[in-house]
DNA sequence: GTCGGGGTCCACCGATCGGTGGATGCGGGT
DNA sequence: ACCCGCATCCACCGATCGGTGGACCCCGAC
């Protein structure tokens, strides 16, 4: 029997994965957490298999609780469940000692067989996370701007549009787009937006 | 007869600014620099009037050299003129000491204009960058995200789309639009992806 | 010499965003 | 009692962006 507890501070969140468990008849839900110390707790005193933990919670994050967990009770596998994919998030999870990475969109039936995974120490990831993951490896110089792109990523963040930024390299529009294509790409975002954000995060953006 | 200043890094913008001051008989350009410290130099062994002075320029840039000039030549007016009019460009160079800030989709009656306001000890400044510092003190809580705006634009700088964020806070898209006007009012800015430059610069995210 | 990376450019499309001008309800302060 | 800030929601529109799948040139490395 899996003794799992689940760490979310929606309380709503925390009633649909309890209905999920209840369908499975080799996991057992045997606590909840709203923040990442309640969670730390529960799990200890509980002796958890498996915690099911979300990243971003008031107080003390999922981050902090999954390193302070794997200090302190190494025996428990964190199993983390969010709803984002962005690089800044999976990878400080993964670092922090996550056996597993998966998205809200899952689907009941990959929660519990992720949850048995990570109770056989086994790991699973969700497809975009994992792809995050290889893009980490695959290009040891990913995360390596050009100074070229540099530019255009400096331009957005001071709130040029494609076509103000364009006019400020002297470059035409599509060029730009290009160049955000790639940036995006080596950052592992989707739009200006998080680019701008891991542009600060990754020191390369003043 | 004032004697002008043109620094810029670009010399197609240098060039484009000569022809704009030879129609103008009460100005005449004894000079231009393509970088800040040259521009210092420049200013003063041609005892400039005015300087025309550019904001993003290689290895010194133009807030530093408008904060060295009000040092060493504090006679010499210095005149912003730069492509950028976002808070985080305009607050230091007025701050540094200059005496007035245009946009370079300034026509030219309004540069010469300007230029001689400037020689009076006049300030001019271009209609958006009025506003922002109108901001400045018309608000003196501005820049003082609510807790709700801030969970938005976490969101936001994370990678998520107005539809994602609404998820993520169990509230309507329409309330995420909303909170994005609001957060775009009190920055200074225009989209998103300058929004979570600033809110980096301000220290509001991680 | 050719292969890859960087930089530039193009067209087309659907999706998303930003702008505007509202509206409601709640709570705290005068 | 009233007003204001905050949070929520709505509709409509044009502008912009992101995705895709190319293309060309230049240069330096192998």
């Amino acid at each position: 029997m899996i003794r799992l507890v689940i760490v979310d501070d929606h309380p709503i969140v925390r009633g649909g994965l309890r209905d999920t468990f209840a369908d499975a008849e080799d996991i057992v839900v045997v606590g909840e957490a709203g923040d990442g110390a309640e969670g730390i707790e529960r799990a200890r005193s509980l002796a958890a298999d498996v915690v099911l933990m979300d990243l971003r919670m008031p107080t003390m994050d999922g981050v902090a609780a999954t390193a302070a967990l794997r200090e302190r009770a190494p025996d428990v596998r964190v199993l983390v469940l969010t709803t984002f994919d962005s690089e800044s998030d999976v990878l400080p999870a993964i670092e922090a000692g996550a056996i597993g990475y998966l998205l809200k969109d899952a689907l009941p039936d990959e929660l519990t067989h992720a949850v048995r995974a990570a109770a056989r120490g086994e790991s699973v990831l969700a497809p975009s996370v994992t792809q995050h993951l290889m893009g980490q490896v695959r290009r040891p110089g990913a995360g390596t701007l050009t100074d070229r792109e540099k530019q255009v990523l400096q331009l957005v963040a001071n709130g040029s549009s494609n076509r103000e930024a364009a006019a400020a390299l002297f470059i035409g529009e599509a060029s730009i787009k290009t160049h955000l294509q790639h940036i995006y790409g080596k950052l592992g975002v989707r739009d200006r937006a998080s680019a701008v954000a891991e542009g600060y995060r990754r020191r390369l953006l003043t």
